[in-house]
DNA sequence: AAACTATATGAGCATACACTCATATACTAT
DNA sequence: ATAGTATATGAGTGTATGCTCATATAGTTT
């Protein structure tokens, strides 16, 4: 049986990748599809394909087919929410590296 | 050069562990060392210290010595708040699934 | 100093992940 | 039907991760 702790792992594994990250920054506000983010992310097709697969299969993307294509949009903002706290304590370690190196 | 996409992947990476995450649950209100750890999580003495170095490294954790003993706390309590989304996210997932069973 | 306790780390292993290339599938347009 | 476009997936490769066992290091107690 999955704990708790197994369930928000399986949604920050599926969050936890440079690229994942840039795929959620470009569907902030936008609907795309994976042959609008592949340029834009500089991404081969199949690597995109399976980063893709794997944000929906987490229930973080939600996507649908317009004929050809498919799209793709954030599926719960609160993933935002994640990504901003991230940021902070980043940023906040990045300061505190560089103020050991002054010292 | 680390782009804002890389250093947000760093924070997750480290956090995307069951067992790093249940690490942050004891400590959510404790502060507790590796021996204190060690039984409550029914971890290997040195998977544990290393579970702890990641979150340490990656500033989610501080760490102090006390004698023999090294101390843990968690360094900024929003990292909860990722832990809350995360828990709320997959809640959301799972009963989604549940839902498509049914009908 | 010797025995004991707590933590860290090297080595080795099995598994998972990210990536690419080639190919398959699905739909569209002529 | 044919050619073209968008996406998915199999296979292979290299690297990273998580784990364990054994050992090293650091501090404590007698």
């Amino acid at each position: 049986m999955k704990t708790s702790a197994d369930l928000k792992a399986e949604i920050l594994v599926a969050l936890a990748h440079p690229n994942r990250i840039r795929i959620l920054e470009l569907l902030r506000k936008d609907v795309m599809c994976n042959c609008e983010l592949a340029p834009a992310l500089e991404l081969e097709q199949s690597n995109l394909s399976r980063h893709l697969k794997i944000l929906v299969q987490a229930g973080i993307l939600n996507s649908w087919k317009d004929g050809l294509r498919v799209n793709f949009k954030v599926a719960d903002d609160r993933i935002f929410k994640i990504l901003n706290v991230a940021a902070a304590i980043a940023r906040r370690e990045t300061e505190k590296k560089a103020e050991a190196l002054e010292a």
